[in-house]
DNA sequence: AACTCCAGCAACCGCAATATG
DNA sequence: ACATATTGCGGTTGCTGGAGT
C-alpha cells in the first residue's frame, strides 16, 4: 500500500517545520485526492500520531501540523460536516457564553465538528450579527441580546421543527426520535455544565440529515479513479467539479460508510426538565432588555430590525441565520415604538 | 461579458503546553 | 534539570464562488 516505509524509521525526525521546509519542496495549500488518499491509507494502517515522522513516512511533502489538521478537520471517519444545524447552533450560543472562544473544548460537545468549523461559524455568523448591530461580539449588550431573544428563538424553532417532524411523520429518514417535552432552554445557572463537566447527555434528537451534503454517489471518489489530479492541475473547494479536492468530505464517507450515519447529538436539553419556561432560568437581576441597551446607546437598531425583518417577509427559508422573528419584531416594535 | 465586492471556509501561522530523550 | 521535538490551540490569511453592478 505504502512503499515509502521502509526507510521510516532510519529517519533522524529531529527536523522541524521549518528545516524541512528548506530541505525539501513541501507543499502547501488545498490537499489533492492522492494525498487524502495516502494520508487515510497511512493512518488506516499505522494509526495517528507523530505527525512529522508520519508525514515523512506516508510520502507526503507535507508538514506533520499539515498532516494532523487534515486528518482532524476533515478526514477522520467522525467528522460530520454539512450544516450548523439549530440544536447545535445553540449549543454553541450557550457555550461560548461560559467559556469564550474556547472553540476546541466547545467542539468536544458537538460530536463530529471540528474547533475549526465552530470557530468560523462564529466569525461568519455570529460575528456578523453584531457588526450589523454596531456593537462589538463581546459587548454586553451583544450577549444579552443572543441570550435572551436568539437563543429562547432557536429553542422555539427547535421545539416547533419537532413538532411539525412528528405529526407530519418526518419522513422515512428523519428518524426524529425526540420528545418536544424536553427542551426547556438550560440557562438556569444552577445547572451549570461546568460544574458537571462531560456530562452532557447524548441526545435523542436525531439531526435532520438534509443538510447533510455527504453524498457519495455524486462524487464517489471510491470507484472512479479517473479522477485522480495532479498538483498542477487541482482546484479549490469545488465539490461538483471532478478536480475539486480539498473538503472531499465525499471522500471520508466513502472510506468509512458507516460513518456518520449515526450521529450522537448533543442534547443538554435533557438535563433541564425542571425548566417550564424558557426564561426560567435567568437571573432577573439582570434580566434587561438587550433592545433597550441599543437604544440607550443610540444604536441603528431600527434599521437592523427592519433588515432582518425584511429578510423574514421575504420568505428566506433559512431562519437559522435570522436573529429576530416576526415576535420578536413585533416585541421590538411595541418597546419603541417603531 | 467583465469587473468588483464580499461571505464562507480551508489552510496556515505563531505561540504555549506537553512529551520525550 | 534541561533541551529539543511534538502537539494543540486560537488567530489570521488567502482562495473561491456567487451576487451585484
Amino acid at each position: 500500500m505504502n512503499n515509502n516505509n521502509s526507510n521510516c524509521m532510519e529517519m533522524s525526525g529531529s527536523e522541524d517545520d521549518d528545516q524541512m521546509n528548506m530541505m525539501e519542496d513541501l507543499r502547501r495549500g488545498p490537499w489533492t485526492v492522492e494525498e487524502d488518499f495516502t494520508l487515510i491509507n497511512y493512518i488506516a494502517h499505522h494509526g495517528e500520531g507523530r505527525w512529522n515522522s508520519l508525514a515523512r513516512c506516508a510520502g507526503l511533502k507535507r508538514t506533520g501540523k499539515s498532516c494532523r489538521l487534515r486528518w482532524l478537520n476533515y478526514l477522520r471517519p467522525d467528522v460530520r460536516r454539512g450544516n450548523i444545524t439549530l440544536e447545535e447552533q445553540l449549543l454553541i450560543l450557550e457555550l461560548h457564553s461560559r467559556w469564550g472562544n474556547r472553540w476546541s473544548k466547545i467542539a468536544q460537545h458537538l460530536p463530529g465538528r471540528t474547533d475549526n468549523e465552530i470557530k468560523n461559524y462564529w466569525r461568519t455568523r455570529v460575528q456578523k450579527h453584531a457588526k450589523q448591530l454596531k456593537c462589538d461580539v463581546n459587548s454586553k449588550q451583544f450577549k444579552d441580546t443572543m441570550r435572551y431573544l436568539w437563543m429562547p428563538r432557536l429553542v422555539e424553532r427547535i421545539q416547533a421543527a419537532a413538532t411539525t417532524t412528528t405529526t407530519t411523520g418526518g419522513g422515512s429518514s428523519s428518524s426524529t426520535t425526540s420528545t418536544t417535552t424536553t427542551n426547556s432552554y438550560p440557562l438556569n445557572p444552577s445547572n451549570n455544565m461546568e460544574s458537571n463537566n462531560n456530562s452532557i447527555v447524548t441526545s435523542q434528537l436525531v439531526l435532520p440529515q438534509g443538510n447533510n451534503n455527504n453524498n457519495c454517489s455524486s462524487n464517489n471518489y471510491g470507484n472512479n479513479n479517473t479522477q485522480m489530479i495532479t498538483p498542477s492541475s487541482y482546484t479549490t473547494t469545488d465539490n461538483s467539479s471532478n478536480t475539486a479536492v480539498s473538503p472531499v468530505s465525499d471522500l471520508t464517507e466513502c472510506y468509512y460508510p458507516a460513518a456518520n450515519q449515526s450521529q450522537n447529538h448533543q442534547d443538554f436539553f435533557q438535563h433541564n426538565n425542571n425548566n417550564n419556561s424558557i426564561s426560567s432560568g435567568f437571573n432577573n437581576d439582570t434580566l434587561i432588555s438587550p433592545s433597550a441597551c441599543y437604544y440607550n446607546q443610540g444604536m441603528d437598531f431600527q434599521g437592523y430590525v427592519e433588515q432582518n425583518n425584511h429578510q423574514w417577509s421575504n420568505g428566506g427559508d433559512d431562519f437559522s441565520d435570522n436573529l429576530w422573528n416576526v415576535e420578536d419584531i413585533w416585541y421590538l416594535k411595541q418597546q419603541f415604538n417603531m
